[in-house]
DNA sequence: ATCGAAATGTTATGTTATTACATACGAGTT
DNA sequence: AACTCGTATGTAATAACATAACATTTCGAT
């Protein structure tokens, strides 16, 4: 339920690729968008992308952000190994910006909720939509 | 944040042939397989489900579980403006069955979180995935 | 060197969601 | 009834997101 992930191996050119891009945007980004980034470093079709995601994903260096359909580095440091818990994610709808948090109660709140129920849970998204500090402020 | 929807006001007819499919099924359905199942009721084109389907959301008598983009009718009554809180989903990967589950303390930590952030919450999505309590027994 | 697993490349297609614009309907008014 | 305003609908086209199927290449282990 963690969900940790494997230690750390070598990654790919094309996971390499996708996954400096997604740490040099500090925003989500979307599959499509990687790959029009990626097409001066010869990436051609959506597959590239998605494939490198899924990996880059199993590896927990990256989190998808299912609400809107994108991706974003993880902000925890990936020297060696980390693993962290159940991450949520706060998402401004009105600048983008994303951020992402841990709660060690809220993950224990569903680990209790798996637990009495019986389901064995793999993986979770926890994402809040709303106005940052910044865009509430401005937009009152 | 604890997203209360709007006071109980008469569904135009597509409205209600979607929430009554979405009633029936006893299972997440998509916007296309929504679509399919009212051809007979006249329904033609996407646009007619999706605009059901927001209208549906925003009343609150429908969900939408974002991880897989499907619609599930909303698992409390909805007599005369029921308002519930921060609605969580165990979404079973082997069977397609789907726990609606509210939990106070998640809803409580996650309201901290966004007003020691200056996040100005709208709504929330919170799911599980994994394997429900039949399906993790017949396969272990 | 050669074998097999993993990664990659490529084309086509499937699935989910929205834009843009035209038309119809219902409540309140004159 | 005719008028108008707001909401709901209908329709076509297209945008955005994701995968299937299959051929080829790369690379480490033998």
């Amino acid at each position: 339920m963690a969900s940790p992930h494997k230690a750390e191996e070598t990654l790919t050119r094309n996971q390499s690729l996708v996954l400096g891009q997604l740490q040099s945007a500090h925003a989500p980004v979307t599959a499509y968008a990687l790959l029009d980034k990626l097409r001066p470093q010869g990436f051609r079709a959506p597959l590239q992308v998605y494939r490198a995601l899924d990996r880059l994903v199993a590896l927990g260096h990256i989190h998808k952000l299912e609400s809107i359909n994108a991706f974003m580095a993880c902000a925890h440091a990936h020297g060696q190994g980390c693993q962290h818990g159940v991450a949520g994610f706060a998402i401004c709808d009105s600048c983008g910006q994303v951020s992402e948090f841990a709660d060690s109660a809220i993950e224990h709140r569903l680990e209790e909720w798996a637990k009495s129920n019986g389901f064995r849970a793999e993986k979770s998204a926890i994402e809040l939509h709303g106005q940052c500090a910044a865009c509430a402020s401005s937009a009152p």
